[in-house]
DNA sequence: CTGTTAGCGCGTTCAG
DNA sequence: CTGAACGCGCTAACAG
């Protein structure tokens, strides 16, 4: 209830000096006399002086603070993604907060204006699978302060954003594939209001095309990505006349959801049906089967994004660039293909 | 670079009103009239006026933010107890800032300072594996912010902590390998400096001198749980003469690790060695074999912790409790047993 | 080298 | 109902 802050003024009434001698030499500016320098910091060290950082960032208008907002924590990509980003920002003199929107619009919203209200110099975000309306982040442009995406971004907004080459991901699993013999491919894909989820499956129907295959739009489940409905998802394509060799699912989890309803149906993977997945999760190598997937190269998105943000934060608002940083997945084959 | 930031000032200005006026309206005082009440409500909406918290924060000497900073973040057991703490910080009105200490006691100071620099209300915390300087901590008992320890506590601090029946879940892993026909049953233990480490293998000991085995400490290995070393240790217990019949991890990641190594030998699980963890991470259910382990009610810690340290926080300093939560662990029977 | 002053954005007295 | 004045802890500008 009651801290008991130590302050300038308390080490400077027991030194019997003025605030800002004490404050000069906390700064380090050094117009001080060695010995009164001294004192100060002896004192300072004594009492556990903390200098509050809340003063100081309402005098200069900076808090060193960005903030990152992702929609889960329940997979291992984004956690990965904040460590990464972290390192990079802590090396560069910034903390971070982080907030999940719990794939929750409100939430998303909820978590701006605290950002917002807490004078971040600028924020991190993917956005919820629920996301169509984008005025609680172009408050921030509009108040200079940058804004990065990354993943699931904003498309009608001109900030930078680092994604992966989704479409790129999506075909070469799928070609895969299909040069290993699969015929009829599923694709458990996300929501259509997301790029990403688009993107995915544009890369699917092309690989498709390309190998002669038609689409078959019954092969095609655009979900929510609530887990709970994988199991109806992946029954309902077991249980077709003429059910698919294969599923491409839109992330690791989902696939991994797959893999749980086949294995329990007795069906051999991937002798009798064969999954990829997207992201290398944590857990995709350690399964049985373990996950053939699409990896993302996690910690580099993280750095970059977390670079990009400090850049523009050093910039001048007329100065800023809204480069689009696309980088390269990789197939990772494991058992279950 | 340059934010531009509204402020109470700002719209007094526009609407030709005093400071006071508008912060009244912003603060809910009934005390304005209606017509000039709205006046402020509406441009304020328009100009995405927003509180400086930074502001009230340093006048009102509290942040409605909690600090929590843990070991690591690359299993799921830190992850997920943060969102639970998280859940009930937010639904109290608190923001948290997270930050992971990478195992590293510099780090953990340094995440303290930043926690105190930031005038956060209390602190969440689980020490690093190297913590064995309190002084760190201690500071924000002195300065009345309280502190709350979970999973990993500090002994000589009275304050509140919620942990896990660690003997008792080692105890009950450990008597059931025994029940199912182990006798030489290792230990993969944590390092010693850890009291969980220390309960951890202190349940193990006493479960096998209840069922009468002898302890043999060529099959007790601690280590600093960097998990490079897990293979290097598996692979000295399998080479012995008369290697174990059985292995009980400190942790999920170690014994997960413990499996592949176990699996790349040729060894068959749970026929030649069984296997149990604890703590139930993620992947434990998902991998082949699935993973025995003893479960612990991770959501309850981190609510527990995050209640906890919100009740101290709302009690004068003369009133705080240093109540010792311990929870009970189940134990998983999975595959590899 | 040192002290004094002003002000960051806000809430809260105290006077009208 | 409204305005003026003060102060939270600190830095910066200005005087010595």
């Amino acid at each position: 209830m009651k801290k008991h802050q130590v302050t300038i003024i308390d080490i400077a009434r027991a030194l019997n000096l003025s605030k800002s001698t004490v404050s000069r030499v906390l700064t380090g500016h050094a117009n001080v006399s060695l010995k009164t320098r001294e004192a100060v910091l002896e004192l300072a060290k004594k009492l556990d002086y903390q200098k509050n950082m809340l003063a100081i960032s309402l005098i200069s208008k900076k808090t060193n603070t960005i903030g990152i907002i992702v929609p889960e924590f329940s997979s291992s990509y984004f956690p990965q993604v904040i460590i990464a980003a972290q390192e990079v920002a802590t090396q560069a003199g910034y903390n971070t907060v982080v907030s999940q929107s719990n794939e929750t619009y409100e939430t998303e919203v909820a978590n701006t204006k605290v950002m917002l209200a807490n004078q971040v110099d600028g924020i991190i975000v993917s956005i919820t699978r629920e996301t169509k309306n984008y005025d609680h982040l172009k408050i921030f442009e509009r108040k200079g302060i940058p804004i990065v995406f990354f993943n699931r971004v904003c498309d009608e907004m001109k900030v930078p954003k680092v994604i992966v080459d989704d479409f790129e991901g999506a075909y070469n699993a799928v070609d895969y594939l299909i040069k290993n013999g699969r015929k009829r491919i599923a694709h458990l894909a996300g929501p259509v209001s997301l790029r990403i989820s688009e993107r995915r499956l544009d890369g699917y129907k092309s690989a498709l095309k390309k190998n002669n295959i038609e689409i078959d739009e019954e092969l095609i489940i655009s979900y929510d990505l609530g887990l709970s409905k994988v199991k109806i998802y992946v029954n309902h394509l077991l249980n077709m006349e003429n059910p698919p060799d294969a599923i491409f699912a839109v992330n690791d989890p989902t696939a991994i959801e797959a893999i749980q309803v086949i294995k329990k149906r007795g069906l051999k993977i991937p002798e009798d049906i064969a999954i990829i997945g997207f992201s290398n999760d944590y857990a995709s190598a350690l399964m049985a089967p373990s996950l053939t997937t699409v990896a993302q190269p996690i910690a580099e998105i993280g750095m970059t994004a977390a670079q990009l943000l400090i850049d523009q934060i050093n910039r001048d608002v007329s100065d800023w660039k809204a480069v689009t940083k696309v980088l390269k997945t990789e197939l990772i084959i494991r058992e279950s293909t």
